[in-house]
DNA sequence: GTGGCTGCAAAATGTTTGCACGGAT
DNA sequence: ATCCGTGCAAACATTTTGCAGCCAC
């Protein structure tokens, strides 16, 4: 009536929720739905991808994009910057805090009103550079 | 014999090379192929990205990726950083000149090495400021 | 004439969507 | 009993690739 939409606790939703949450890697939609399955075999990609986007649309886990490759999701609530591994596709933080000073910079010379800005650094992982790949 | 290929001159490569040099705008690979088909109405898409890849390996013209949407193709040489507009989706220069010492400061803490980074901004375009969008 | 380049279609990749049914409330 | 969320398949968007024929050299 109101037309507010009341959540419904779904298995497959507490699952995913939990599965990013406890996660310290930054997965793939692709590699949570590998581990939901674990305990949900019969779970569709498609719903993986439903319950990720709208716990990125309430801000309970955070969408990283990456320049090539799947967005990965990420519990951490701060925002900060990522590494992508060049050779095995690992996506991992930086020690690099947010720098929204670098908007302000880039707004000379160019008339846009800039709102946000990702930054993403490409490297060599140290397990990578051990195994000289 | 020697195992190098000799590249031929085709009608579609010259024409592709012809529009993203003398294009202001960050044409994506579509934007290419509309204008192409203008005087080659049998092309295919293929061929668009096909030429433009093998134009960016060479160091001809400059692969712009975005968070979102299709990769932008550039003429600018020098390393520079993007603002897309989140509206009408326009990519566009800023005024900051690329800046290799945010690599070392996002070196701390994290154990890759590092051996690039991109900045996407984010903002709106005079156009669609005025437009109210 | 050779073989690099093209056009076409199909595949690959990552993600979204339409729909009928089943399950949480 | 609602009606939201699911699974499935198909659609979608972007890009790549296999292949037979064509055309620049």
């Amino acid at each position: 009536m109101n037309g507010v939409k009341k959540e419904r606790n779904t298995y497959q939703k507490t699952l995913i929720r939990e599965i990013v949450l406890n996660s310290c890697t930054h997965p793939s939609a692709d590699a949570v739905y590998d581990k939901v399955k674990e305990n949900c075999p019969n779970v569709s990609k498609a719903t993986v991808y439903r319950v990720l986007n709208d716990l990125a649309d309430k801000g309970e886990i955070f969408r990283v994009k990456v320049l090539d490759g799947p967005d990965r999701f990420d519990k951490t609530l701060h925002k900060h910057y990522h590494v992508k591994c060049s050779v095995c596709g690992k996506v991992v933080d930086t020690g690099y805090a947010c720098n929204d000073d670098l908007e302000k910079i880039a707004e000379k010379d160019c008339k846009f009103k800039i709102t946000g800005h990702e930054i993403i650094f490409e490297g060599i992982c140290p397990d990578c550079i051990v195994n000289n790949n």
